[in-house]
DNA sequence: CGGTTCATTGAGCCACATCAAGAAGTGTGG
DNA sequence: CCACACTTCTTGATGTGGCTCAATGAACCG
């Protein structure tokens, strides 16, 4: 199932400056570098089961996976999205409480478990850095209850385009924020309708709506066309401060 | 509106061992107490208010206290229940994403900022302790988001007095986990309707729901019995894993 | 004992789910 | 290149869980 190790220089690695080691100087970084194991996994793997022992820690180096709960019913809810450089993986838990699933093939950069606790005890940088990246997770957590909590279905879908623009424009470090946007969607409909606790058919819906005002347009399944992204915003029902 | 200052000891204080500061060795627990403040509010006060300015890092020593977001139309989602020893406010910014919303009369410890991050940074053991308690906050945050996203209403109900019911316990750090639990409802009807994403009418009705159905005993308006915990957890539609 | 707040209960309605049928790709084999 | 199966998405028709609106009950208080 797993595909080969594929060693690499993290001096090269093309998140090495927005994942957890972005604090690592050179010491810290050169022990990082030993315990690391790159490894790659075609789409749909689940990287990590619910309720099931977690071996190792990692940074999402290229692809894109969900975290996610199922319920013994069927019915799915997805609460993050994973994107290159975010971490996978809870330091002091040995068992996943969320399915991982890869969305596409997925680059893992790998930590044996005790080694990056031990390593989190030694560097003091680094537990800094992954307190800060959780604290941003805990944020994107907490305004996906308001939206599904209180938003109507098409806020939930202006408000989860709306973010994808933001971090697909954060990684790619490119243009500002107005101007027209086009936004690559990694999901397919059934997996958005999951993560915004809808069906298919309301999601679909949703933004046939949105493309009938101009809010957006759809390039095809996978890609969408967002020419005044402050519009969006207010199809969201977000206030003006993001 | 600030009541006044109340020195303490924080070897006697309530929530040493649990709290952020538990961590904190002779050295540390020194400098802390140095800088801490407490101060209380009465029901009601608004201890930070979304997209303001939050002067104080602050432990919750007493009370009660919500997080939660404010559509302009008046819709609100709640996203966290604060209870003593939670932290509240976020190193690293300075503006607050949440309104925090005392629902009892509150007592916080309080720091103020630039110092609690300059102990942050000399403190490695703080660091770890509040990483610690962010990812517990995590999983708590994605924990409602499935509940919020799929959960039916009376899901929702049951899976929320039996969150607070676990939390209660390890407060009180009293009795086992069958047998009959009595729990206090700091929320008011309309409270818990926004920390669930319902109306009152709903949640009024799925409690009146459980109690015909002997899952849950209304002893008054705030206070709760379960007699069986196990049928409410099967009525939260949870796995038996928590 | 009226006023106020909070909770319960009922009746009707609506946003989204469900059920059902195409349409539009996408890949495979002939 | 087409025929076929398969997956994904869209669109329509109907059903329903929870919302809205409205009234009543229950506790507290001056």
């Amino acid at each position: 199932m797993n595909l080969p190790l594929i060693p690499a220089d993290c001096r090269a690695c093309p998140i090495r400056h927005s994942a957890v080691c972005a604090s690592a100087d050179g010491a810290s970084l050169a022990i990082l570098q030993q315990v690391k194991s790159y490894r790659s996994y075609p789409a749909g793997t689940y990287l990590a089961r619910a309720g099931e022992p977690l071996e190792h820690l990692s940074s999402l180096v290229a692809g894109c996976a969900t975290i996610s709960k199922g319920f013994e019913d069927g019915r799915r809810q997805t609460v993050g999205l994973l994107l290159p450089s975010d971490f996978i993986g809870r330091p002091g838990r040995t068992r996943a409480t969320f399915d991982i699933v890869a969305l596409s093939e997925v680059t893992l950069c790998r930590f044996e478990r005790k080694r990056f606790e031990q390593l989190l005890a030694d560097t003091p940088s680094l537990t800094s850095r992954l307190l800060e990246m959780t604290l941003d997770e805990l944020e994107a957590a907490q305004d996906l209850a308001v939206t599904l909590g209180r938003g109507t279905a098409r806020e939930r879908v202006a408000s989860f385009l709306a973010s994808l623009a933001r971090r697909q424009r954060a990684q790619t470090k490119s243009a500002p924020l107005s101007g027209a946007v086009e936004v690559q969607l990694p999901l397919t409909r059934a997996e958005i309708a999951d993560h915004l606790g809808l069906t298919i058919e309301t999601v679909s819906r949703q933004m046939t709506g949105l493309r009938k005002e101009g809010i957006i347009a759809l390039e095809n399944n996978r890609t969408i066309a967002i020419p005044d992204f402050s519009r969006l915003l207010e199809a969201a029902g977000a206030d003006p401060d993001d």
